[in-house]
DNA sequence: GCCAACGTTGGC
DNA sequence: GCCAACGTTGGC
C-alpha cells in the first residue's frame, strides 16, 4: 500500500530523516491518522510531505517497522511506526501542482488538508511519480 | 499573523 | 446524543 505523511521541516524534515537513517513516527494524536499508522505494512512506500515550509512532496520513505506503542506516551491509544528514507524525488511535487492537476482532486491532501497520515491510491501514486520525473 | 477547516471536549 | 465552544493545523 501507499501512504503520505506530513511534517514541518522545522520540526522534522526529510534531510533529518536521511541523516538519522531511520525514525519512529511519533506524536500522532489523531484517530484517523492513528488508524492509518496501524494499517501500514513493512515495506510500504510513504510519500514525505513538507508542510508550512516548502509545501511539497520531497521524498519517499519506507515502513521499516509496523506499529507499536508510542514510546512518548503511556496512553495505549497511540502508536508509532518506524520509517526509513528510500529515495529523494528528482523533482519535488508541490501542493499547487497537486491542486491544479485534475486527476488528483480526490487526494486526501487536497480534500482533508489537515490529516497528517493519509492513504494514497495506486493511481495517485503513479501520477505523483510522473510529476516527480520518476519512471518506475 | 490571520483565518478556515476540522477534530475534540464538555454541558445539557 | 446533540451541538456550541474551543484548540490545533496548515495554507495563504
Amino acid at each position: 500500500m501507499y501512504w503520505l505523511v506530513k511534517s514541518e521541516p522545522s520540526v522534522y524534515g526529510w534531510e533529518q530523516l536521511v541523516k538519522d537513517k531511520k525514525t519512529s513516527w511519533d506524536g500522532v494524536r489523531n484517530y484517523a491518522a492513528r488508524n492509518h499508522l496501524k494499517a501500514m505494512k513493512k515495506g510500504d512506500e510513504v510519500l514525505f510531505y513538507h508542510s508550512n515550509e516548502g509545501m511539497e512532496i520531497v521524498g519517499i520513505a519506507k515502513v521499516d517497522k509496523e506499529f507499536y506503542q508510542d514510546p512518548t506516551t503511556d496512553d495505549a491509544n497511540w502508536v508509532v511506526v518506524d520509517l526509513k528514507p528510500h529515495k529523494k524525488l528528482k523533482k519535488p511535487v508541490t501542493l499547487s501542482q497537486i491542486k491544479t492537476d485534475k486527476r488528483l482532486q480526490e487526494m486526501a491532501l487536497v480534500r482533508l488538508g489537515r490529516l497528517s497520515v493519509q492513504p494514497v491510491t495506486e493511481k495517485e501514486w503513479k501520477i505523483i511519480m510522473e510529476l516527480a520525473g520518476e519512471n518506475s
